[in-house]
DNA sequence: CCTGACTCC
DNA sequence: CATGGGAGTCAGG
């Protein structure tokens, strides 16, 4: 735990020192001693200790591999465990948190006081914090979320034929662009390729470029422009799309989601290649987020519509972007599962199906 | 109040 | 030339 922890870091570095301070840190992994510096900061130009930098130097060093598990741990303790408690409210014994709807740039919702959308599900020890959320005696809880929805309106917007037909086939996405972008020789490995191929679809929504995804992957950038080559030279319908809807933000100044949500992007029009670059990287990840935004939204409405007049006493506790966790009485479980299915696959009719996964548990934790 | 770090989709 | 979208919270300074 954190108090051994904190000996063995005091130790490796040769000295004790705030473990929780950046600038301190950097002093005695760069200066004392003597680590190669890999990055600086952008705004204030000091020494980068993130993640990926002690990542790196993780490989050949204890100190940063240390303070890397101290991080982790540092920050669920600091704003998972010892903050979600006094949290409770005393007169229903739970957390609430607030909803904002007009925070965000893309039509996503937010959360906070706490945020309820950010609890930990990827690390081994943050998931343990998700077991502490619990239903009502009698109830269970019910997550259904919805499966890659970006990558669907994306085959929506783009009328992509591979990604169409892949969807509309039900094939794993991930697989299909690594046998459309790979050789036979590379699939051999097809985990890696998958996972490869994972980043790759992500990052397309993202507006990745060949050194993000060379930094992603470690491997060359060289080899990273090959594989976005690839992807462009078999997923057409997408590169001609992403061109489209830059050239049309350029002329009109804004994006649209597909339920006419409007978001201006004035810097798209910029001579200024860097803030020109990040506003055309949003100009097309917006309409996708936003439309994913826009269906859940839709969904939510039609879900609580549903159990209403059906009676039923469920009720949504969370939405998180792509996922809503419902409460249900163990005697509704089945019918909720169904209703809830139905209610968001049915929340807007694309070129592709909407595909939702469903899963109950008995605490948050178990439910995938 | 800003920055840089960590958490999520 | 810089280099993946959208958020919130925490600690340090």
């Amino acid at each position: 735990h954190q108090s051994e922890l904190t000996r063995r870091i005091y130790r490796a570095a040769g000295t004790e020192f705030n473990i929780n301070s950046a600038k301190q840190l950097g002093e005695i992994l760069f200066e004392k001693l003597n680590l190669p510096i890999l990055k600086k900061t952008r705004k204030t130009g000091s020494y980068s200790t993130d993640q990926a930098v002690l990542e790196e130097l993780a490989r050949e060093y204890e100190l940063p591999r240390l303070i890397l598990e101290y991080r982790q741990v540092a920050k669920l303790k600091s704003t998972y465990v010892d903050a979600l408690p006094a949290l409770i409210n005393p007169a229903t014994g739970r957390i609430h948190t607030s909803f904002n709807q007009t925070g965000t740039a893309t039509g996503r919702l937010s959360s906070s006081e706490p945020n309820l959308q950010n609890i930990p599900i990827r690390s081994e020890l943050g998931r343990l914090i998700r077991s502490a959320f619990v239903p009502e005696k009698g109830n269970l809880l019910i997550s259904a979320d919805y499966s890659q929805v970006e990558l669907r309106i994306l085959a929506h917007l783009s009328e992509d034929e591979v990604l169409i037909s892949a969807f509309q086939a039900g094939e794993d996405i991930h697989d299909r662009t690594a046998r459309e972008v790979f050789t036979e020789e590379e699939l051999k490995d097809r985990a890696e390729c998958r996972r490869r191929a994972k980043v790759i679809n992500f990052g397309i929504i993202y507006g990745l470029s060949a050194f993000g995804l060379a930094q992603t992957l470690g491997i060359s950038k060289e080899a990273a422009q090959s594989f976005i080559d690839a992807y462009f030279n078999r997923y057409r319908g997408v590169r001609a799309w992403l061109d489209r809807t830059i050239e049309e933000t350029r002329r009109t100044g804004y994006t649209k989601t597909l339920f006419g949500r409007i978001r201006p992007i004035p810097d798209i029009q910029s001579k200024d290649f860097n803030l020109r670059s990040f506003a055309e990287r949003t100009a097309v990840n917006s309409p996708i987020q936003g439309s994913a935004a826009d269906i859940i939204k839709i969904a939510m409405i039609r879900v609580h519509r549903s159990l209403r007049e059906s009676k039923l006493s469920a009720k949504i506790l969370l939405q998180v972007h792509d996922e809503l966790v419902i409460e249900a009485p163990e005697a509704e479980v089945e019918k909720v599962r169904k209703l809830v299915r139905e209610e968001m696959e049915k929340a807007a009719t694309l070129k592709v199906p909407l595909k939702v996964e469903v899963n109950v548990a008995d605490n948050w934790m178990d439910m995938k």
